[in-house]
DNA sequence: TCTGTATAGGCAAACGTTTGCTTATAAGTA
DNA sequence: TACTTATAAGCAAACGTTTGCCTATACAGA
């Protein structure tokens, strides 16, 4: 690879010294420079095609201009909604995003936050896995500007957050099944570990209580955070609980393992099985899937943390913590039997 | 936001310079360091939460470990397949992605690119827009490694390529329709522009006529490069040329908008009509759907590309330019009725 | 005692920018 | 003429690393 320009190089060929093509470069004002002068450096610069050095220059206190994105799940579309969303703010700011995938591995996340600091990003959005909050001690103590999404930081007080109601999703997508009529119904979650989405089976649980259903009449199935795993539990459900009416699907990736579990088993939806998903991945309205569901806004979700991250990092001083939580919203489809 | 402690602080605490906190901290060999100073430089580093800026090292000419990958959809599932593939790929060997959205803007492109040199960035993965060729001319002279995906660079001689055999992907897509004995199809696609993918429409026409089959029998619409697009394209199909007996959707992002078109007016795939789609997403086998599409194995596009990006950045010398195409292979679901 | 070598670590230049300080000329004003 | 001010641009330090070069001590062998 040959190597790159200097401003030395162009200074050499304008016949003049490397601040003087800085400030020409940088078209800074406040020092005089001749026509004579820019012209010729213009043209050295053009001819020796240089592009300056941001690492040099952010040496200099500059800004980097890069916005690290860590999420847990690619394969999700709800965090590469995220991204998309996010990076069309950014991008508009100038700012170029380094993306990287955790895997939801505390280690994975310990070692790429670690490189983050080392490329000193301006900041960090993150959503964390479940040794998010140890591993974010050094951001915090650093003081390195971060948002973090959908998940919080359990046992930190002040940070910033935009969030879905995770509560509110399970419980408005619940209330619905119960209002059809479906009295056995059965809840297939993630055993995550991650407290706060256990919001969305507690929801489950109340939603049925106001209509005065029983915990017994109630299942439970909760395991690993994948599209076999759903069919798995799915699995589980239709046969050791036959007497089920509808499935109420807390994630979408376990969800996309089920309902193509169900259809290959030959299980017409609503007809014979009812169900319910928190999440829209493209796949839930496309062709001939109309599942009804929860809708989360993803990308207004990825837009308000992009914005906060943004406000942190333009503000002169500080900026008070927030919390955004935002509501979901349900979408109807046609994969709930009403059967009152 | 609190400044990072250098090299210089660390080695005042642990009452040294900075040359031997440096020699300390990167392990190196071929210079003694008594034990007694290693414990002291690394307890020093350990209390002020030393981490060293890349930026910094790489003016000393270190690696800055950055990669950046530009794609030019990030909605389309082909893309963030092969971000994510490669993105294990490099994080195993200790490399950092950029991954930015072009949208398929030239104009965006080539803003992009040259901030990715302005990062100094050590290789680059990008799927050119139409006007690639020009963008990556900086590129080629400074001599920025670089391996191009999916589309050529028209013009250009030598390139590093990884790309599918689109003539392939169309031809084994079309080949299966007409041998189940339709004759009057209708291909649908997206007027890109792009010379290389104009080669699926090609080998639509070209295995017609291995079938005997006449242009006249044939529909051609295009079109933008939209869900809605698909839609559209779609409806004036079945409305002006009622006859056609199957689809062939070039592309999955209209594709998707089509099939979903399709459900809701209540054609019936494949008794009313047959379809085939080239591409992957995961809506097309997701619930109820079961198309049969072609398969383009994005993840081992995206490896290889990886791999071929590493091979150049890892040589000492020159590596021979390297053309990989990749095919395609045909996956059967239900979507095409057999009318023969 | 002298030389050789293994061990330990300091010094300073360099990487490519940015920017405060300085100098030099020309033109305007008292 | 002397003083100010506007215009133009050079010099060199600094940012945080890395690394070649040098110095110093200790101990071994002759």
């Amino acid at each position: 690879m040959k190597r790159y320009a200097t401003l030395k190089d162009v200074a050499k060929l304008a016949g003049t010294t490397a601040a003087t093509v800085s400030y020409v470069l940088n078209e800074k004002e406040g020092r005089y420079i001749s026509d004579e002068t820019r012209r010729k450096v213009l043209e050295a610069a053009e001819q020796l095609e240089y592009v300056k050095s941001i690492g040099a220059s952010s040496l200099k206190g500059k800004s980097r201009k890069l916005i690290a994105i860590l999420i847990p799940q690619f394969e999700n579309q709800f965090f590469t909604r995220i991204v998309v969303a996010s990076e069309e703010v950014f991008v508009k700011h100038g700012y170029d995003l380094i993306i990287c995938n955790t895997f939801d591995k505390p280690e994975r996340e310990k070692a790429i936050l670690n490189r983050m600091i080392q490329q000193r990003v301006d900041g960090i959005i993150l959503t964390p896995t479940k040794m998010g909050t140890e591993n974010t001690k050094l951001l915090r103590k650093v003081g390195m500007k971060m948002v973090v999404v959908d998940r919080p930081l359990p046992g930190v007080k002040d940070f910033f957050w935009v969030a879905t109601n995770n509560y509110g999703c399970g419980f408005v997508g619940a209330h619905y099944l119960f209002s059809k009529g479906h009295k056995r119904v059965a809840y297939i979650g993630w055993n995550s570990g991650i407290e706060d989405l256990e919001a969305r089976k507690r929801a489950f649980f109340d939603a049925a209580d106001t209509y005065g259903i029983s915990q017994d009449s109630l299942i439970v199935a909760e395991g690993g955070f994948s599209a076999e795993e759903g069919c798995r539990l799915t699995s589980y459900v239709l046969e050791k609980h036959p007497e089920v009416t509808a499935i109420f699907y807390g994630f979408n990736i376990q969800a996309l393992g089920g309902v193509t579990c169900l259809s290959q088993r030959g299980i017409s939806i609503p007809e014979e099985l009812s169900v319910m998903i928190i999440g829209s991945p493209e796949w839930i309205m496309a062709g001939k899937n109309d599942f009804t569901h929860v809708d989360m806004n993803d990308l207004e979700l990825g837009r308000k943390a992009a914005n906060l991250l943004l406000s942190q990092i333009q503000a002169e001083g500080d900026v008070p913590f927030q919390h955004i939580i935002q509501d979901c919203s349900l979408i109807e489809g046609s994969s709930v039997r009403d059967i009152r």
